[in-house]
RNA sequence: GGACCAGUGGUGUAGUGGUUAACAUGUCACUCUGUCACAGUGAAGAUCGCGAGUUCGACUCUCGUCUGGUCCGCCA
């Protein structure tokens, strides 16, 4: 067996290399052949370098795509870069080439910008996963969870690990199950979450705990969300929900520093569980873009028409200048996105020529329509979308969905931009859709806020929690609780 | 458990009852000294996911089935 040795890698090198001579390997990402001039350009998980090669001086053995070839040549600086490319100043002038392994053809084009399907990627995962846009994921990864080590254990945290194969843990998913050999008919659970362990430790005067944890739950994907997953997973004793926010801000702080260079700014904004679904319409809502909802059931509060009357609660979002880019087509794409709600009414108001159009106007007093037209703060072509009903839960997330769903529609959020924050203090029970029976919102283990806990046994409903989700971007990335 | 969408050369798509099954890209061959989505010329490559049915005739219509995707339920 040939060792191959190499000097540097592809993507590594730089103009600071300039002149030297060097031995690289990699995988042969395209050729372009000028006849007596041929450029490859070759790959390893650092990146892209071009190689020249002059056929008239030496010899260029068959090379195509995928291609295992090492590489000696002269670090040199490009007739014509190209700035899109990392090393677009460099390229290799190749004294020798030899080829250590060739390929078949592939079946799709490993490149960033492959045109294949998602279930022909994962046929070929082992070539997918050449690609450098895919490699990243996975250094970004690498990274993450190296920082988390770094800071965890730079805060006296013990990193423990938990038994995989358990008794059910109470979670509000599906167990995978494990059949058991020696106990037949018995059947191991695939820990949801290291929930009951960590707090065992914490009872075993651990203190401070945490765990990479692979966690399993037998529930159906989304595009979002798999059946087996990697958390982070903490406990401590003794700390407040501020302490503990605080300690987590400085890990995500880091993360971030680490990972890509960005500066968190701490502390992280908080806002109410109540707040956040009131004015976002959304547990976890995206920050980078306004739409705020807005309650104009005050101002109608003499109105007589039944639809106003009759409605508990009338809330509005306002989407700027795009008032006559909503036909009645759009309308029923935007009304069907709040039916998962359970959201039925809503009129569209339109603002022009500084008035409002639209087919509840007509119920609404001059004055009405200027106070909605100031508590909006209206300009010409801005829409008004205004939903009725007498549930909050409803009108409120409902609304959030549109609001989303707009933004996305108009690019109304700024691309490669963060947004991070806590929502805090989720209820602590919530009651069934189906059954009617009170369960908890989060788990059984919350501890209620101490100024609500008179309130559990009479209006379990209006008791709230220490209870903190950690948002990005509308995602939520985490959370926990006392 | 449910709803919807999609399966056509290697890849990505077009094709609304009769086509030589089209286009792009990739591949192969040849030409080419500055390409980086190289360019030019030429070539090969598809029993249209599978099964049944309707029809003189099905890639196209119907039913079933398999696979993939998105969403609802579910996921504290």
């Amino acid at each position: 067996m040939e060792n191959f040795k190499r000097t540097h890698y592809c993507g590594a090198l730089s103009l600071n290399n300039l002149g030297e001579c060097v031995t690289i390997i990699g995988w042969v990402s395209k050729k372009r052949n000028l006849g007596s001039l041929v450029f490859i350009d070759l790959r390893d998980r650092y990146g892209i370098i071009q190689v020249l090669v002059k056929t008239d001086e030496i010899n260029l053995p068959d090379v195509r795509n995928e291609y295992i070839l090492q590489v000696e040549g002269i670090v040199s600086k490009k007739e014509v870069p190209n700035p899109t490319l990392k090393t677009g100043d460099i390229e290799i002038i190749a004294s020798k080439i030899t080829v250590i392994n060739t390929a078949e053809n592939p079946p799709i084009i490993v490149a960033d910008d492959t045109d294949a399907n998602v279930d022909t990627r994962l046929k070929y995962r082992y070539l997918d996963l050449r690609r450098l846009c895919m490699q990243k994921n996975f250094i970004i990864r690498s990274k993450i969870v190296k920082a988390v080590h770094e800071y965890l254990d730079a805060n006296d945290f013990i990193e423990i690990e938990t038994p995989i194969l358990t008794l059910s843990t109470p979670e509000g998913a599906r167990d995978y199950l494990v059949p058991s050999r020696i106990r037949k008919g018995s059947f191991y659970a695939l820990p949801q979450s290291p929930q009951l362990f960590k707090q065992l430790l914490m009872v075993s005067g651990f203190e401070r705990y945490y765990q990479v944890a692979r966690c399993f739950r037998d529930e159906d994907l989304r595009a979002d969300r798999q059946p087996d997953f990697t958390q982070i997973d903490i406990e401590t004793s003794f700390l407040s929900q501020d302490e503990i926010l605080t300690l987590t801000e400085g890990l995500i702080q880091k993360i971030y520093k680490d990972v890509i260079n960005y500066d968190v700014e701490l502390p992280l904004r908080r806002i109410s569980y109540d707040d956040a679904v009131n004015i976002y319409g959304s547990d976890k809502p995206d920050t980078r873009f306004d739409m705020k909802l807005v309650s104009i059931k005050d101002i109608l509060s003499d109105n007589q028409n039944d639809l106003i009357k009759n409605n508990k609660y009338i809330k509005c979002i306002k989407a700027e200048n795009i008032a006559s880019d909503t036909s009645r087509k759009v309308q029923d794409e935007y009304n069907l996105t709040a039916s998962k709600f359970n959201m039925k009414s809503f009129a569209y108001l339109k603002y022009v020529n500084s008035k409002l159009e639209g087919s509840i106007v007509k119920f609404l007093s001059e004055l009405e329509q200027q106070q909605i037209i100031a508590l909006a703060n209206l300009h010409e072509n801005d829409l008004l979308i205004v939903a009725f009903s007498n549930n909050l839960k409803n009108i409120n997330f409902g609304l959030g969905a549109m609001r989303t769903l707009i933004a996305k529609k108009y690019n109304l959020i700024k691309p490669n931009t963060y947004d991070i924050l806590w929502v805090v203090n989720f209820p602590l029970f919530e009651r069934s859709e189906e059954t009617g029976e009170i369960s908890p919102c989060h788990h059984p283990f919350t501890r209620p806020l101490d100024e609500d806990l008179p309130k559990s046994e009479t209006k379990p409903y209006e008791v709230y929690s220490y209870t903190y989700d950690i948002v990005m971007n509308g995602y939520e990335a985490g959370g926990g609780s006392l």
